[in-house]
DNA sequence: TATAATGGTTCGGTTATCTCGAACTATTAA
DNA sequence: TTAATAGTTCGAGATAACCGAACCATTATA
């Protein structure tokens, strides 16, 4: 049969996502977006409300910071996330270039380490690394970055094709691969290679290159990428010298994780 | 009326979390704990899982990062967030000490921003700064740290009455206030001085220092605190000297907070 | 000042669905 | 081989989710 699923509660997460996704939003606008009674939307707010899932201001909804708890939680539960999160700094410390930790989730790539290079985003004032919000969290879609390429490249084929039928192959940039053989293709050269490139494919001017990250046990941790402006990432650069430290990073990475997972065992 | 719930999405999220006091759980391990049928457990986590909410390892289901999307949203959401976490890695810098910014949530007080202050944890390998995982998101009972005391002594009556009833005053250590009119008063004297000490009231050695964080509209953002060893917050430097530092630090954060806050009209 | 608009809340009746326990399979451990 | 654990589906009964309407309170508008 087709899987059971409790309904009130994906529509309390409905609700949740709704209001995310309006930046905040109050009753008559979430009844109006949900398409479901005032009274129904109101029994699901004061359920959140109640829990810190939800604060209100004003007469305004907002995501609560009860989420934090868990998210962080989320993050910090893994040892190899930690490990990775040491790797994502100290690549980007010696390549002077942003760096990413991503992981699947919801057969989408979650952002979960980020470096903070100072001059990805604010070329000159020092101030703003740390006023800059941080976007961890933040959903790709896996076909249009490199760490989710690198991802993908790792899975079964009903896996793959899980992600295909959830979210298919959606345009982001003139550059994203959108056709299917073709994305097929570049998966294989991915797997031959062990590096994943995306060039402009997620968002104009920027490159990437990619490698994902194995547990001791053979699964698909998640992946790094180095990301950076196009005018950086030239020649051999780009193709062989980012690659080939990257290679180094994420094998140290592996031998630390696959040592800490022995530590749990003596 | 008693307030109208749903009670589905309740259990759900009671659900997530037995799953994080647990640490991970399997099915016969929830069903046992939450005290309900196995096929009810079974439906929640499907509904959970296939959002994202959960994942799972081998059997057991654990916490998935789909909470660090809504909760990094929820820390970035406003800027005056944002803007306190500068303040609190400045503060940082200037004393040498653990800095942290908390926020009420569901009557507790959420941990939103901290300072890693090398020395605090881990007197010397440098290393271990990003290896340590980060404890935003933790919890705290307002009653027994600086932060929560400076924000309970804000709050209108009726505020702090559901915060007594939601929680009491739990003995932390040996330290904790946990009579109600010796709180009252210890409230009184914290609006008095605009300062809340919480020595060796959460966890035994550790003295705070906190100060509430007002914004434009005169409501309580949350609370700043410095933290630190018992043999390092003595005398002048505990009873007026960080004081100082917190309130001027604090009262430029509360003016950068407005400055934005009128940018925003204009 | 009257009036409209918005938000918050409660109510009871109908119906959807949540919950339970049992049953069965698959996999792994003893 | 047996026991233990996990995953899954089923139907029946009980519950509570959902709706629409109504009401009050507050704020904006005419």
């Amino acid at each position: 049969m087709t899987k059971q699923t409790a309904k009130t509660t994906k529509r309390s997460l409905d609700v949740i996502d709704t209001i995310q996704t309006l930046g905040g939003a109050t009753l008559d606008e979430l009844t109006g977006e949900l398409e479901i009674a005032r009274s129904t939307v109101h029994l699901h707010l004061q359920t959140l409300l109640e829990e810190g899932y939800l604060t209100k201001e004003g007469a305004v909804y907002h995501i609560g910071l009860r989420f934090l708890n868990h998210g962080e939680y989320a993050r910090s539960r893994k040892k190899a996330y930690t490990l990775a999160k040491q790797t994502v700094t100290d690549l980007s410390d010696r390549i002077d270039e942003e760096v990413e930790f991503v992981v699947e989730n919801d057969n989408r790539g979650i952002l979960v380490h980020e470096s903070f290079h100072p001059d990805s985003h604010f070329p000159t004032k020092e101030r703003h690394i740390s006023t800059t919000p941080s976007s961890a969290g933040i959903y790709y879609y896996l076909h249009s970055v490199a760490t989710g390429k690198a991802i993908l490249a790792e899975f079964p084929d009903e896996h793959l094709e899980a992600v295909l039928d959830d979210w298919g192959l959606p345009e982001q940039t003139a550059h994203t691969i959108t056709d299917q053989d073709e994305f097929f293709r570049e998966l294989e050269e991915i797997r031959d290679r062990g590096i994943a490139f995306a060039d402009e494919e997620y968002v104009d001017g920027l490159r990437e290159v990619g490698r994902r990250v194995i547990g001791p046990d053979g699964s698909v941790l998640g992946a790094i990428a180095i990301i950076g402006p196009k005018y950086r990432f030239t020649n051999e650069r780009y193709t062989s010298e980012l690659p080939e430290i990257l290679r180094e990073y994420v094998n140290d990475l592996e031998t630390e994780i696959s040592d800490s997972y022995l530590d749990d065992y003596r």
